[in-house]
DNA sequence: TGTAATCTGTGATGTTTGTCACACAACAAA
DNA sequence: TTTGTTGTGTGACAAACATCACAGATTACA
């Protein structure tokens, strides 16, 4: 587990032993069962997550109680309400398992500590958000330019592997689309 | 305009006056006029640019010709076809003004001298990023949880000036709607 | 100053997608 | 097993939105 990670890291920045034992020396240990909740709604939010293994759902409910999914988090991805575990605001979406789910958590206050104490761990951070926004950019795009039954395409094209792992009515509130509309999409 | 910019950067990371001149050393000024491209589609790109004045618009034409606004970016905001000049590659956006328009232009190559000469910038940049990745976010949401009319109405909320300074083509072209439904929506 | 390009509104019409309703299968928990 | 919950497909209908067409207004610029 600690390998997975070291190497998720070191795909960035390189690490000697002392700054990879540093480094994981601010997380801890967590390992969640499928429909657990990482983060409620309302919640103070107390960490970032990596994904060792298993499968996330960030998840928004709107006015009308309907719920949008975020985003997806499986292995090798960070995922957490970012708004609110930087502004130390309240969680305005949930955060849930999938299935059985492993993870390292990150406290506010250890990633800067984290952030102060090896300087490359800033910029492995600042990386990671500038691929996060790039790709926020891109489903935007698919919004912009793509009807039902091309996004869904392009997020199977994208994520072959959650076609079978999660059930097509979250797939549905990922593409914005009703679950009635993605069944009739595949002809 | 250099008063603009150090106070920009402030309100995220204080400076002595030496500081500031060490990060304003790494930018160019340029001044462009209405319908001048900073970046076109297949350039590429050399820089990441920070709105003294004026408006741009990043946009995206798809398969059949169709424009689409990815973003607009007025006063105080940095704007760049972020993939292509992160990872190298050639723009798939364009980068236009809308109004005559000041910029501050950052190499990559600067940006990085920039982050190793002074690591608070390094900070600075990951905190303009988390807060872009938030923005994104945000507006993947309002394409989840509303329509053509709640859309137009949370972006005029957000940016009433918008309304002043662009033709409604425009703003459909950025709420993903056609510029024959925008017009039906204010009753 | 004149000509072209852009911007905007609006009608008519068709397509896409959502909503409601129902049926049935798969699965989980007691 | 039984019973509830979740997941999936499908028909009928309504709502949202796109497209095409046209017209008048405004703006760019040579």
């Amino acid at each position: 587990m600690q390998d997975i990670f070291r190497e998720h890291i070191e795909k960035v920045i390189p690490l000697t032993d002392e700054e990879f034992a540093f480094v994981f020396s601010h997380f801890s240990y967590q390992r969640y069962k499928k429909r657990q909740y990482l983060i409620r709604e309302d919640d103070h939010v107390e960490h970032a997550y990596f994904v060792v293994s298993g499968l996330l759902k960030l998840e928004y409910t709107d006015l009308s109680a309907k719920r949008h999914i975020v985003s997806f988090a499986m292995e090798d991805w960070w995922e957490t309400d970012f708004m609110a575990y930087f502004n130390g605001t309240k969680a305005t979406m949930s955060l849930q398992c999938i299935e059985d789910t492993d993870v390292l958590c990150l406290s506010l206050a250890d990633y800067h500590k984290l952030c102060s104490g090896l300087k490359k761990m800033e910029r492995f951070f600042l990386k990671k958000s500038n691929s996060g926004h790039i790709a926020s950019q891109q489903r935007i795009l698919s919004f912009l330019t793509s009807n039902a039954k091309e996004r869904y395409d392009q997020l199977l094209q994208q994520y072959p592997s959650l076609f079978q792992r999660v059930p097509k009515t979250l797939l549905a509130a990922y593409l914005g689309i009703s679950r009635e509309t993605l069944s009739r999409l595949s002809y």
